[in-house]
Parts: structure tokens; sequence; C-alpha cells
DNA sequence: ATATATTTTTAGACTAACCTAAAAATATAT
DNA sequence: ATATATTTTTAGGTTAGTCTAAAAATATAT
């Protein structure tokens, strides 16, 4: 059994391995939990010791498999409860990240089954991010950023690289929703901004935009 | 904002003082959150000084105004989440009270009402306790211990004193719910065991068992 | 009313999780 | 390749919440 803290590091190493592949900093860890990296060391020692990460001086920490399949299992709480927190209490997608955060640390693997159960075993959460199994393992997406899309090419937004409250808030004012059908009309090479359709209408986006929307492409 | 710890305690010294009025003894506390009795001092201090409690010296403690409508805001959260994990869920009436012990210490004011709304605004948990409102309040209902009943009264199952789960699955096994329909028809001096009528059938209950369950009386 | 028992508090220590500051190792730049 | 900068670790300290053991206060019994 972790602590919350503890649960806390692992998850943070696990979605560090995503982008980074192996060998995490101490730095990169204890920039993402707004902590001190002399501390993150410390962690760091115990986690090793129970055999969640291996580590050796200066190099770094990997996960183990045990480590992951740990870490999944946070990360399958984290997204159930934002679907759940979505679907049936009325939150939107830039509110449930804070109380998601709180919800992922209650152990009991009853109560995640059957809510699992309840919500009728989604496959993604709000913001497009697959749902890991009870095994651990979560089905990957082949999507691509809206922004390396090419004229007249099709596709669904499926989710979203920064999940922040503003651009969570901005999508939702611009009409942009996961399942949205969007189609680029023109690419504009002087700023990287684009031309899109949707819902029949016509509009432009920036590149900023563009760069942190996933599109899974139509055929 | 309190700590686990500390919302630990104020739920306890609230549900202490229900059921014996003020100045809750140190050693009381300590006994129901399997702690020291130092342990308690220590702690009593802390909330004395957040205003949560009255303190004096080997006097006991009591809860302020805020103390209460603290407490009762954590008892809310406990109920409805009992309310959600058997209604929605699946689990039964003994097994909720584990995983609402975590549930309760969630912040978010957001979360519990929109759990609120969406459990309908129960009234009672699964084992009949009322669930106070946003502002703290809890209504009241006459009720009574079926040992006290006399021959022939008739009320309905409104609760339990003792939520042990031994005790719990042994009314499911006997088929009493809250709800049920329960006529007394005969007492028996010796043992205070007595007979009684539920949906048609007739039974025996131990004076024991009798002691445990809570009627509300009809007309 | 005094002795004895019980309860409560104090004093001091422990652990988990954090911190700061300094030392050690590694990386970078000329 | 050596000097400099950066990263990581170590050493030692802090806080919340717990503990044990002893001291102080209160309650009980004769």
């Amino acid at each position: 059994m972790f602590s919350q803290s503890e649960e806390n590091y692992i998850k943070t190493i696990y979605h560090l391995e995503a982008d980074f592949k192996k060998g995490i900093s101490t730095n990169a860890i204890a920039k993402k939990l707004d902590t001190k990296a002399s501390s993150v060391t410390d962690m760091i020692k115990k986690l090793s010791e129970k055999d969640v990460v291996t580590y050796k001086k200066y190099q770094g920490v990997t996960l183990t498999d045990f480590g992951k399949k740990t870490a999944a299992n946070i990360v399958r709480k984290h997204r159930l409860w934002e679907v759940f927190l979505v679907d049936k209490l009325n939150f939107s997608w830039d509110e449930v990240h804070e109380v998601a955060e709180q919800l992922e640390h209650i152990k009991s693997p009853k109560l995640i089954n059957e809510l699992d159960a309840f919500l009728e075993y989604p496959k993604r959460d709000p913001h497009g991010d697959p749902i890991p199994d009870k095994e651990g393992n979560l089905q990957i997406i082949e999507k691509s950023l809206l922004s390396t899309l090419k004229e007249n090419e099709i596709g669904v937004c499926v989710g979203v690289d920064d999940s922040s409250s503003e651009f969570l808030r901005f999508l939702d004012k611009q009409g942009v929703a996961l399942g949205k059908q969007i189609k680029v009309v023109e690419k504009e090479p002087f700023d990287g901004s684009l031309v899109i359709e949707m819902d029949g209408k016509t509009l432009s986006v920036s590149n900023k935009i563009a760069s942190n929307l996933y599109i899974q492409k139509s055929r």
C-alpha cells in the first residue's frame, strides 16, 4: 500500500516516461511536483527500496514493471473519476482535474470496478486520454496534432495536449469538443494558422491552438 | 481547511456529543479513534487554537458552533457517499463504511452539492441515519428501539444502533431492511426476546437484536 | 479525610515528508 | 582539457501526527 505522496511520485514518473522514455531526472520530477530535488532524491530511495523504480545515483529513475502497473492503476482511477464528474455530476472538462487528483487516492478495488461498470466501461476520459484497463494496459490511438494535417484532410477531435483550464475554456467557447469533425480548409505558411471547417462553419485557428489539439484522421 | 486527521477528531467529538452531551473526555476520543490519550491532548490543543472546540485542561472538550458546523459537513459528505455506494454502485450496507471514511475527506463543495442533486437529495443514509443539510441541520426522527415497543404496536424499521458488519449481515439474512413494517406479536419477559411479524411471516428475535433496531411507530 | 486508583497532561522521542545549504558528480564551453 | 555551470546527493533541520513513560490532577473508596 502506498501513501498519497508516494502515489503522486509514481504517477508523475509514469507520465514523464511516456514523454521522455527512460531515466527520468530528479529535477524533472521536482518541477512537475513543485517540490525540491532533494525531496525527490529522498522519495526515490524509498520507492527503489519498494521495487517501484530502478535507481542508480545520478542516473535518473525508471519504473519497474510493478511500478508501471501501480501507476497505470492510479491513472485508471483518475480518469474514471473524471468521466464520472463530467457525465454524472455536470462538471466541465476544465473543472475535473483538481478533484480527480484527490479521488484517485481512494483505496477500494470494489469501488473502482463498480464505478467502471456504472459508467459503462468508458475507454477515454473527458480530455480524450485513454483509460487503462484493470491490468494496466491502455489502447493506443493513432492521433495527430491538428497542426500536422494537410489541406483537405478530415478528422475527429480526440484529445488535447495542453489541458490547462484556460485552453479548455477557450475550446468550449469556440465550440470545440471531443468527437467534433474537423476539416482543414487552408494552411497559412506564414504564421502556421489554419482555416478549418467544423459544424458547417468556417473558422481560423492559430498555430498554438492547432499544436495542442489531437485529431484522429478519417481513413 | 483541516487535515484528514483533524477532520477525524472533529467528527468523533461530534458523534460522542450526540450520545453524551458536553464535555467529551480525552479517553473517550482516544478509544473511538484507536489512539492514545496523549495524542488526543495534543490534537485538542490544536483544535482549540483553531476555535473548533472549547477546552479547559482536565475538563474535556465541547465543539463550538463553528466546530459543529464543520462536523456536520463531514458527516453530510460521509452519508451522501454511502447513499451513492449503495444506490449506484451495488454496495451492501455493511460494506460502505470503510470507503465512505475515505471519501468524506475529499474537498470540493461543487462535488458534494452535485452528488446531492444526482442522488435526488436523499434524507437518510443506508443505515437510516439522517443526512445534514448544507447548513449542518439534520432532521430529527422520533424513533424507538424495537425492544421498547409494546405488544401489538406496529412500526417501520428506520435504522440501526449497532452498525457492525456482523449485525448488518445478520439482518440481511433475516430479511430485515429499512422500510420494512414490523409488528410486535408477543414479548417474552423472561429473556426479553420478542415475536414479530414481518412480510406476513412470524419470527422470533432476541433482546440483543431488538435493542439495536430502531422503529418509527405507526400513528 | 486520607489513601488509592484512574484520568489527563507533559516531556521527550519517532517517522514521513518536506526544506535549506553545502558537497559531490556530471555536463558544457571555450 | 581544463574551467565553469548545472544537476544531484548528502547532511542536518522542521512540522504534523503519533508514541511511551512519568508527572500532575481528579475521582473513588474506605
